[in-house]
DNA sequence: CCGGATCCTTGTCGATACTG
DNA sequence: CAGTATCGACAAGGATCCGG
């Protein structure tokens, strides 16, 4: 726990509310969908993506999903050079959560936003 | 335009990264939420929501939304007072995500947050 | 080199008081 | 009732530094 102190606050009993608490920022669901498109990814590879997240965001965001179980270490004995993360099954789960969203952004956005692409 | 300032800035043309730039908060999807389930709905009313957005970042989502095309006045002609907002085709052309999201929460989100129903 | 931690600046959030 | 103004707290972003 270095910037999340243990930060698990729920805001109502609402589960879409829930969910928005979890994972309600720019950035956590955007590292879940480079493990869906490429599977198990490293701390570089992250950083590689187009949309370039900072190293300390990075680091805080894969600790709260790490936490909340949604990814871990492929070796969860060895150093972390080169130990990837990996979806658990209820971070796989999220993707029906990520294809309605690319559905609608794909349906709905493109008159604001027109070099968008279909499905990355 | 209060603080958004014409903010639309993409951070890549993936559809996924685009649906986050613009709902990617805490609070956005709530209020869209709020009108998929009881429909047209007021300042105040949004207000009365169990989560407790304060009254400046309220104004400000729903200017935002507005922009986008995702609610509109119910009468446009009117003074604001009164006058609730709904959701225009692509507001809720939402609810797929919705339902995404409290299904997902519902099933994986309950050991970290016991006091959770299902479907508000 | 890789995976972070730290520092510092900037921006956004959130509470409350206030206004048309 | 529907916002706006203000201000403090805190999170995000960027650069850099550090241990293995």
């Amino acid at each position: 726990m270095t910037q999340n102190n243990g930060n698990l606050e729920w805001r109502s009993p609402c589960p879409v509310s829930s969910a928005l608490d979890v994972l309600g920022d720019k950035w956590s669901l955007l590292l879940i969908r480079d493990l869906i498109i490429h599977g198990p990814r490293t701390y570089s590879q992250f950083l590689e993506a187009p949309e370039h997240i900072s190293t300390n965001i990075l680091a805080s965001r894969l600790e709260l999903l790490t936490c909340l179980k949604l990814i871990e270490r492929v070796n969860p004995d060895a150093p972390s050079r080169n130990n990837a993360y990996h979806l658990t099954e209820s971070g796989a789960a999220l993707r029906p959560i990520l294809e309605a969203m690319g559905k609608w952004a794909g349906a709905h956005l493109s008159d604001f936003h027109a070099d968008m692409v279909r499905m990355p």
